[in-house]
DNA sequence: CTGAAAGCGCTTACAG
DNA sequence: CTGAAAGCGCTTACAG
């Protein structure tokens, strides 16, 4: 059913059956009541593309994801909590994959150009992005998951990476460790980049060197966990512990620990970033591992916050948060073997 | 830019230009060139929403998640599938998330009613699963990952779920294995029925009788694995053998093993279907596990064709796969001890 | 508080 | 092969 057939239906303007659909404040309160029970009753709904076309908006944010390898278990925990924000305001997601960092560019200028979003959700940014300058040179608003370096304010929510490292590495100097790992993502990525600035901060202020020889990058998959921590423990003077970036790499790590007939928790502690994963919970691990959390799905719902705030106008400037990160002591941690 | 004032730019019809761009064959080769070209230059792109409005075509297909709990991993290797295919022609996916079945019967009715989508896919059926119903009574044109019982003919694409876990029961029971167990999921979805019933069947076959004790039903996670397996072994007759319904839970099943302090492959056989997570590769595991797989991105590929081609106008009946499963033979299997 | 009418930017049946 | 014009189903400035 369109808007004039209902409308005549129930005997009123188009003008006045959308006013009163859309919320707008003129109408008086009996006659919304009346449009709204009959469009239930009579199953009307207006049609996304004409409003989006009379509006102007998409009703619509994007979000591009590189490779396969980027949708990952946090893609899903992230987009789970952005999309039940989104989905309150009645705003779509809209899902894209490409293969390149020129597709992903391409993707955004195809998404501006066609208006086919009011705004777009970036993540997982370089230390220097190009899609930032990108963005605000096309004027299509963004919101940043991650920090990067910009000219211009923009838009963001981090977690405070640096200090979640910090925390672990000194935990574990604390318990006499001297010789401690960091398996990190890649380090073009700002999270690797401060992870590894909380790591090395934190071993100066314990007064221990860091080895570069005791920190590995890669993609947080079991089997990197694993091939890294093997190399770890082949080294002349192997590491006593070792800060996973993720529960995928920690389980990989813990498997070359056990491998090698040694003990998590005793022989090497271990303690691992975990993005809170309902189906893997470090709690479940023997031993449980210890932990830097923070739960990534509240970070996709906050973003949908931040999104539906910049599009009501508020300046990026004022839409910028980084969320501490929480420390949990588990069996997997523990003094620094003889 | 619109069609326009780019029309009127290039000196031609709006007509011509939108019959050009939209690959219409009635429009002079080198028309067509030279409007493509200068598109490029000035940077025209038709604007979507009026696109969707004078064509009543969408663009975009719909996909429902339920609760935050089903958006896991597979979740993310099928969508990565589904998206990399539509993309390719210009087709958005929709993500919508709900709590509950009745919330998300309303999302499909109101994705059919406001004309947001042109498809759905829907994933996880139950045996009898009311949205084919609903679907079909709305007229919105869907395919399905999985099968179900329904009156009319529907387009799906299943993986022989019966198939794999009858193989895999059969080969356990060829190593003499008697007390097999089974961890599978909530029973009212068709594929862990389906895989109940290869179980039974391959039982039955090898004249075995099903002990209900050494069946375990929940989500795939590595904590529901263990939990099971621990319940398992401390049977009075432990099984021999299990056959885990993802990676996921296999990783808490050979936790609970070693914890007992058995040997997996040696004490227990262990099979373990896999879905092909790019990040968590059987071959890593110690002992490496023998599986039935099956990757899901590609079945999230092919859904994406079989919705184009039901867009088209293909008939649901000629829209039906069942794929086979590889079963692979690793360490983590071997014969029946003592 | 309500309505008549223009306009959003495309597509496409019809005419040539 | 190309074009003038109606129409897709809404919103909203303007008038009352």
């Amino acid at each position: 059913m369109k808007l004039k057939e209902f409308a005549a239906r129930i005997g009123l303007s188009q003008t006045t059956v959308s006013r009163a659909m859309s919320g707008y404040p003129e109408v008086k309160p009996e006659t919304r009541a009346r449009v709204l029970e009959a469009a239930e009753r009579l199953g009307y709904r207006p049609n996304i593309s004409a409003q989006r076309l009379a509006t102007g908006r998409a009703g619509a944010i994007g979000i591009v994801f590189q490779g396969g390898g980027r949708f990952g278990p946090h893609s899903s925990e992230f987009m789970g909590g952005l999309s039940t924000r989104l989905q309150k305001d009645g705003i779509d997601i809209l899902v894209s994959t490409v293969e390149t960092e020129a597709d992903e560019a391409a993707a955004y200028r195809r998404l501006a150009a066609s208006k086919r979003v009011d705004a777009v959700v970036v993540h997982t940014p370089k230390v220097a992005d190009a899609r930032i300058a990108l963005l605000q040179k096309l004027g299509l608003p963004f919101v940043v998951h991650g920090r990067s370096e910009a000219e211009r304010p923009f838009a963001f929510l981090d977690i405070d990476n640096f200090g979640a490292i910090a925390t672990a590495t000194e935990h574990l100097a604390g318990l006499g460790h001297r010789r401690i790992a960091l398996i990190n993502g890649d380090p073009a990525n700002t999270y690797a980049r401060d992870r590894d600035l909380g790591y090395r901060t934190a071993l100066a202020r314990r007064s221990l060197t860091a080895d570069p020889a005791l920190t590995g990058h890669g993609e947080f998959t079991d089997e990197n966990g694993f091939r890294l921590m093997q190399g770890f423990l082949a080294l002349p003077a192997p590491p006593t512990a070792v800060i996973a970036g993720s529960m995928m790499s920690a389980l990989g790590a813990m498997r070359a620990i056990r491998i090698a007939g040694l003990a998590v928790g005793r022989d090497v502690s271990l303690i691992a970033h975990d993005d809170v994963f309902p189906y893997l919970s470090p709690e479940n691990f023997v031993p449980p591992v210890t932990t830097t959390q923070s739960p990534i799905r509240s970070a996709g719902e906050r973003i949908g916050d931040l999104v539906l705030r910049l599009l009501r106008g508020e300046a990026p400037k004022a839409l910028q948060e980084i969320w501490p990160v929480d420390f949990r002591v588990r069996g997997s941690t523990g003094p620094a073997p003889g």
